[in-house]
Parts: C-alpha cells; structure tokens; sequence
DNA sequence: CTTAGGG
DNA sequence: CCCTAAG
C-alpha cells in the first residue's frame, strides 16, 4: 500500500499540505475516499518546512510503522476511519510521523462550510425571531440521509455510508426534528431557540459550535449535544455515553488528524486551525471544569475515565466503527470503552495513593492535548502503547525458517506482539507509589500482560549482568533504566517494535523485568517470561557450541541482549528441556506424538537438545548412544567434538 | 561468581 | 522461577 503522510506544522498550527493535493479531494469524490491512502515521512523543520524523512529517522519509527501497515488497509477500507500516528523527537527538529486520510482536509473544510452557513441561517432566523421548535424529538431517528443537503458540494452524490460526515453535516443542526422533510427544509429550524430553556441543549449546542468566537470547544457539549455532534459527523446515532470518547471521535472526524485532543479548534478564515500549548493551561482547567459540570448522570461511571490520547493511535475504534456501520453499535461502544478503559484512570483507590502531584496531571487527556506529543511524559496511565494491544491479542503464526544445527526447520512462530510492555511511566509509578502497583497492574492488566518494571528493576539480576550487550543493541534489549530510573523517552521507541521481529535472534523482546520487593529484601521477578522459541533455539545452539553447564558463557554469548535470562535460567530452562526431550516418547523418536498441550518446541529442537545430551551424557543410562546418535543425525549438522 | 539441584 | 549449597 502506498503511503501519505500527512503534515502537521505546530508552529503555526495550521495544517500543512503534505503534498497531497488535498483541495479537490473531500468534497466531491467519495471514491477518494476508499482509494488507498498514501503515507510519506516527512519531518518537520523548525521553519516548518518539510523535510523527506532520512533513512535514519524512517528508521526510528519504522517499527511503528510496520506496526500499523497491518492494521492500514482495514483502516483504509472503512472509507471514513483514519490512522494517525504521531511522533514526536525532539522539540527541535521534531520527527513528526502522521498520516493523514487524504480527503480530510477537505471534508474538514466542508464542514466548517456547512457550519457557517447553518449558522448564518440561524443568525437569520433568530433575527427574524422565528418561532423554535421543541426539542421533543431530540432523540428522533431522524436519519440523516434523509434530510436534504443544502451544500451543493456535498449534496453531489456523496453517499451518506460513505461521507456521512459531510452529508449529515447539515443535517446535525435540526437531526432533532422529527424527521419531517419539511421541517429539514428548512434548515435552520429547531435548532435555534435561543433563551428558550426547553431547548437550552440545542442553544448551547448552537453557540458552541457558531464561530463566532471562532471556537469550536467540545468540552462544553454535553453529551447529547455530543451525541447529536456525533451523528452529524458520523451519519448514524451512537449510544456510547462516554463523552470522551464522543470528543476524540468528532473532534477526530473534524481535524481527521491524529494528535488532536478533542477539545479546542479555532477557526480561522475558514480553516480550522488547532489550539495549541498556548492556552494550554487555560484549556485544563476549562476541560476539567467543564467535564465535571456537564457531567450528565449517564457520565458518571465514565467520570473517571480519562479519553485516550487523542493521537488517535486507537486502532480499535478505527476499525469498529466500520463495523457499527452495521449497526453493531454496541460493539463499537466496547471498544469505545475499552479505549477507555485502556488509559482509564486507576480506581480510587489508586489515586489516593497517588501522590498529590501526580493527581493534578492525571487527566491524560488533558496532559496529552497540551504536549503535543508527550509520550512517555504522561501521566502513568495513559499510554499510547495499550491502543496496540487489542491488536496484539491476536497472535499472528507463521513460520519460517530456521537453521538449527545445520539443518533447516521450519518453525511456528507465535509472534506476540506486544506480549509486554514497558511502560516507563508506569515503571515510574511503581517505584513510587509501590502500594499502588496493584492497582496499576490491574488497570494494564490485560492489556500489559507483562507490565514491566524498569525502575525498580535496577535492583534486579539484571544489574548483575554486566555483558557488553549493551553496545549491541542500546536502546532496545537493555537495562539501561538503571541509568534513568525515572522515564527514558529514548526508550520509548523500543516500544513501539514488535516481538520477535529478527528471527536471526538478536531480537530481545523487552528488556524490563518485573520485579517485586520480596520479603526478605531480594528483588523476585514477578512473571513468567515464557521462552520463546528463539530463545529455545538460541539456547540449544548456545549448549552445542559451549557445552551444557557453562550457562554463563552461553549466556555471555548468544543471550547477550537478553538482560533477563540468568545463567540460571538457561539452565532450569535446559534442563526442562532435556526433561521434554526426553520425554518424548523414545519410541517414536520425535516424529509425532506430542502429548497435547506440551510446549510447542518443534520436535527437531528437541531431538537436537536430546543429541547434545547425549554427547554430554547427560543423558539417563536408559536412552543411551544407539537410536539416538544415529537417528539424530538427520537433524544437525554435526558439531560434535564440542565437548 | 558460577553451578547444580531441589522446591 | 526461586533459593541455596558447593566449588
């Protein structure tokens, strides 16, 4: 799939045209909108200019890339959704990676147009002090197909499934009539009822979205309103109550950019430009404020719910909201919740054992749309990572090939994405607050099957191990949160890059260890790290070649870049080996017979673990040299002589 | 500190 | 994985 990429220029904070010809883009051709997106890396100069991306940088960020091509052209077929991605380097030269659907610009522009008109209308109509209608039908099903559309750009033959942003753009300002088309035809009806109580909603709603301040600021919809903002935006009603949620999406759908915090735009000539760090601190504060005041009933369970970052990195939603397209609504409020749940706030509890000054940036919403990227730097729980997650969860299998002992076998690989991860700030939070670890890990849970602990675990083995790995592979496979015990950004990309990527071996998954202060004192690594086939194979190339027993040295040699894994693992993790190896039946010698739910190790491996154990007789007296010796042959290439 | 074994 | 006793 070709690539876009869509700049954004902070300084000035209007979008930059990526060179994607964007002008005749949204508002004519829905097709546009299906076609493929494109995505060039581009980096943003201080000036503002774009700068193609060099190798290097494409680099730095090419494991997320590679994280989200997967999911793109899922994205890329729902027509509506879009993928962001941001990163940020430095506040310098900032490295800036987003991508952009190519008719966002235009379907942004569009809508601002439909606005305005709509509000001109208004302007109109409350000059001539036309009657309001009542809100009666707010929750009408007024579809928003139906409704005629007044701008003759839009109006074309824009398919409502397709760009039900634009076509119930209009629409939005009086969805909540009944659904007559003769009240739609007049467009601005029933929305404006400026001072009438009854329809306060709407009025709000109305000046909310007027641009005559030249403000667009979600905050202050409540959620209805949000709801109606919604349909508008998204041509069909949503039952998702969750107001962030609301915000992220419309404010999404608005800027179709990525990093944006789905609170405040302004306007300007006609553009919509992103309110940035400026007013950040006013923006807080009104955000927090407004939150808790238009909290509605149905917000409370959400109160504490802090919106993912509105970066946008949520794939889910993405792809769920093409499914409620089909009406599943329901699950695209799971995943809405679960986006939420994602960087949900840590339960009370949580948060009073939090210190003080962490509370204040606890919002990560609020944190985040004020840093424009501020990855790590946020507050513990949010987290742009977890958004990948979900997608994580499936396990991708392939195989591929791998020279073991000389011959070649084809292996299963379970690559678990982000089977951990190492969230610095939740590192951070534990070393900290160690009484609220609990609860942190109950909030990643799921999610951060291994979260781990990169602050504490300067106390850890790992320390111990003083190999050279840490020339091999900086920024990815060590320990160097001894150094940083606090938050390493650097590290952050590591993050970002699958499990496994390099058969070759040298792929450390994490490098963080999860470690608990145990009673007396030590430090107790608290998960399981299962082995990976990698590892298993690296293991039993590492025992050919140094013999089995010196685990340090195999463990110098080819786990260098996995700071976890003692030499003591390696050989508890040898000597199950040996046990499975044996274990298989001897009859059969390996061919089949697996008993179900036996590690996945690959008979081949496991022959060869037997070999090596046999040229080392380590092997019971039972199963010695003959079958063994001979049959194995097939497996290695022969390295005997070893020891 | 490294190994070997037991738990 | 952890712990510990032995080189």
């Amino acid at each position: 799939m070709e690539t876009v990429v869509g700049i954004e220029d902070n300084d000035d904070g209007r979008f930059e045209d990526s060179g994607v010809d964007r002008s005749s883009s949204a508002l004519s051709s829905p097709k546009q909108i299906s076609n493929p997106i494109v995505y060039k890396l581009v980096r943003v100069e201080g000036d503002g200019k774009l700068v193609p991306a060099t190798d290097d940088e494409v680099m730095e960020v090419g494991d997320f890339l590679e994280y989200e091509n997967s999911e793109m052209h899922v994205v890329t077929n729902t027509g509506q959704s879009l993928e962001c991605i941001s990163i940020e380097r430095s506040s310098s030269g900032k490295l800036r990676l987003e991508c952009l659907e190519e008719a966002d610009l235009g379907k942004l522009n569009a809508k601002l147009q439909i606005l305005q008109k709509v509000k001109e209308e208004e302007k109109h109509r409350i000059s001539c002090g036309s009657p309001v209608h009542s809100h009666e039908n707010i929750d009408s099903q007024c579809s928003a197909d139906k409704f005629p559309v007044m701008d003759g750009k839009v109006q074309s033959e824009t398919p409502c499934q397709e760009i039900p942003s634009i076509a119930s753009s209009f629409n939005y300002t009086h969805s909540n009539q009944s659904g007559s088309i003769d009240q739609c035809s007049r467009p601005s009806e029933g929305v404006i009822e400026s001072g009438s109580s009854a329809s306060a909603v709407y009025s709000n709603l109305k000046s909310d979205i007027s641009m005559s301040d030249g403000e667009i600021c979600l905050d202050k919809l409540s959620i209805r309103e949000l709801h109606e903002l919604f349909k508008v935006t998204f041509g069909r009603e949503t039952t998702v109550k969750d107001k962030q949620w609301l915000k992220r999406r419309i404010a999404m759908s608005l800027t179709n950019s990525c990093d944006v915090s789905a609170t405040t735009f302004i306007i300007k000539d006609n553009k919509i430009v992103r309110k940035f760090e400026e007013d950040s601190s006013g923006n807080m504060n009104a955000g927090s404020l407004i939150s808790s005041e238009n909290m509605t009933e149905e917000d409370v369970n959400f109160k504490d719910s802090s919106a993912v970052d509105a970066c946008g990195i949520d794939d889910n939603q993405v792809v769920s909201e093409t499914r409620s397209e089909n009406g599943l609504e329901y699950e695209n409020y799971q995943t809405g919740q679960r986006a939420a749940k994602r960087i949900r706030r840590p339960t009370k509890r949580y948060i009073e054992e939090l210190s003080e000054n962490e509370s204040r940036e606890h919002n990560p919403r609020l944190s985040i749309s004020n840093k424009t990227v501020g990855f790590g730097h946020v507050s513990p729980t949010s987290n742009v990572r977890p958004a990948r997650n979900a997608f994580s969860e499936a396990r991708t299998y392939s195989t591929r090939l791998d020279s073991l002992g000389g011959s070649n076998v084809q292996i299963p690989c379970v690559s678990r994405v982000r089977r951990s991860r190492p969230r610095k700030d939740i590192a951070s939070l534990m070393k900290f607050h160690p009484t609220g670890m609990g609860e942190a890990e109950k909030l990643s849970n799921k999610l951060l099957e291994h979260s781990s602990d990169a602050g504490s675990d300067f106390s850890d083995k790992v320390l111990k191990s003083r190999m050279p790995a840490k020339f091999h592979q900086p920024s990815s496979s060590e320990p160097v949160k001894e150094q940083c015990p606090v938050i390493c950004p650097i590290e952050l990309r590591q993050e970002l890059r699958p499990k496994r990527a390099d058969p070759s071996g040298h792929t450390s998954d994490d490098n963080n260890i999860v470690t608990v202060p145990t009673a007396k004192g030590g430090m107790r690594r608290k998960h399981h790290r299962a082995w990976t086939l990698v590892e298993v194979i690296k293991l039993v190339e590492g025992v050919s070649r140094c013999g089995a027993g010196r685990w340090s040295e195999i463990k110098r040699l080819s786990f260098a870049s996995y700071s976890y894994r003692t030499s003591v693992d390696l050989k508890d993790k040898w000597r199950n080996l040996l046990k499975a190896s044996f274990a298989l039946a001897p009859a059969d010698e390996g061919i089949n017979s697996r008993k179900h739910g036996t590690a996945p190790i690959p008979e081949k491996i496991l022959l060869r673990v037997r070999e090596l154990a046999e040229m080392n007789s380590q092997v019971p007296p039972n199963y010695s040299s003959s079958q063994l010796a001979s049959g194995g042959g097939s497996v290695h290439g022969d390295r005997s002589g070893y020891l």
